[in-house]
DNA sequence: GATCATGATTTTTC
DNA sequence: GAAAAATCATGATC
């Protein structure tokens, strides 16, 4: 970068003596006031401006002799502080430009997606953390996992050679240009401050080069990870046995299908998805549950009957009784320890302080009630299916359509219920 | 491929 | 902010 001034430093000792076409007082060295020094200036001057009209030969001997002049060195100083001090100087102040926020945030979204940080491991953190979003359970999931983690990897792949192919020919083209204007700087006014600032110039076109390439990858990536983490495209049904713990929850919780945060929680460990996933659930079952109840009569039955059972055996072999998997009533005593599930008897544990035991027998009572109003329904006449579920879960749906308020059971602020309805009050 | 079931999302309501 | 209601999108079945 430093050749320039000593260049044009050996120039300024060559002689001059012996150059056809120039003034003699120029070959001689002897013009050394000022008048014959500014005219030195303008003949050379002149001979620049003319040299194109002349032929090619000439031109070149012209050239050769301005070379070689003793006042060539100065000349080109000159000229080159004068184009530092206009228009460079004006570029480099416009070209001093802020750390640009938009590609801050590129580098870090393609290091936080494992594309641009280190190989090991690179997406299999994303990857993790997106199955894990996605709330899918295991097996299934680890595929969709894998496939992620594929897709990533070759999607960093090219990202990396690209942006090898890119570097390199960055660093050939500027030591192209370098050579060149190394090579221009013998004949014109180039100082190594032009000649950085050039290159300045051409790394900053590949870097918005580079800018676009890693918008184009963050843009695959983000597309990935929508497919990859896109639940509703990606819907599974839960499976069987998930099914069923919810199912058995709802049911035996019919007078309140408002399951508590806790008892969320246990629901979500134990079917293996979500909390978000078990409040979808619920909510969807008991629109779809109230809008059709007749087509869930079956369905009830089923559940109705399993709870019976478990309460039968809950009643025989006390605190054993409740099945991790059948959820009673009084899940307080149950596996899904609903401390707090609005569950009528949930009340009269934390009442009555005296049993646990106590408490757990009112739960078996209640699911017992529960199903033999059930039982009552089907067998009393009803044809109906709607009429036979209000038999069976009188108190669960208000007049609104609704179910009763999760914190003040119906058994409690049902007056209208008839003398001989049964009833869910821990009186019974 | 028509239809239903079902999980998820969005909008509305309270 | 939670639940209800409406809607969307996908899976399963025939």
């Amino acid at each position: 970068m430093d050749d320039q001034p000593r260049l044009m430093h050996s120039h300024a000792v060559v002689g001059m003596a012996g150059h056809p076409g120039l003034p003699q007082h120029m070959q001689d060295g002897t013009a050394t006031d000022g008048d014959g020094r500014k005219q030195d200036i303008g003949d050379i001057l002149q001979q620049i401006m003319t040299i194109t009209d002349q032929s090619l030969d000439e031109a070149q001997a012209r050239k050769h002799a301005l070379n070689c002049h003793r006042m060539k060195p100065a000349l080109f100083n000159v000229l080159c502080e004068i184009k530092e001090k206009t228009v460079l100087s004006i570029r480099g102040a416009q070209e001093e430009e802020p750390p640009d926020a938009q590609l801050m945030r590129l580098d870090n979204m393609l290091l936080a997606e494992g594309v641009s940080g280190p190989e090991k491991g690179g997406g299999s953190a994303a990857a993790a953390a997106a199955a894990a979003a996605s709330g899918g359970a295991g097996s299934d999931n680890s595929a969709e996992h894998s496939d992620y983690r594929a897709k990533l990897t070759q999607i960093r792949q090219i990202y990396h050679t690209e942006l090898e192919k890119y570097e390199q020919a960055c660093n050939e083209f500027t030591t192209h240009v370098m050579n060149l204007l190394r090579e221009q700087s013998r004949t014109r006014p180039i100082s190594p401050k032009e000649i950085e600032r050039m290159v300045g110039i051409i790394h900053r076109k590949f870097s918005s080069i580079q800018m676009q390439l890693k918008q184009s990858t963050c843009e695959a990536v983000m597309i990935l990870r929508s497919r990859f983490l896109d639940a509703r495209r990606k819907r599974r049904n839960f499976n069987k046995q998930a099914t069923e713990i919810l199912n058995e929850y709802f049911y035996s919780h019919l007078s309140n299908p408002y399951p508590s945060e806790e008892a969320k929680e246990e629901l979500a460990k134990k079917c293996a998805i979500t909390v978000s996933q078990v409040s979808n659930w619920f909510g969807n079952k008991r629109i779809r549950y109230k809008k059709n109840i007749g087509k869930f009569q079956e369905e009830a039955n089923i559940y109705a009957a399993k709870t019976a059972v478990n309460a039968s055996h809950a009643s025989a072999h006390g605190s054993q009784a409740n099945s991790p998997s059948t959820p009673n009533s009084a899940g307080s005593s149950g596996s899904f320890n609903m401390s707090n599930s609005g569950d009528l008897f949930m009340n009269v544990q934390s009442f009555n302080g005296d049993s646990y035991q106590g408490a757990q027998v009112g739960a078996n009572v209640q699911s017992q009630v529960d199903t033999l109003r059930h039982v009552i329904s089907q067998t009393g006449g009803y044809s109906d299916g709607l009429a036979a579920s209000q038999m069976y879960s009188p108190q669960a749906i208000n007049a609104n359509g609704g179910w009763q308020d999760a914190t003040t059971p119906s058994s409690l602020t049902s007056p209208t219920e008839g003398p001989g309805s049964v009833h869910s009050d821990t009186s019974n």
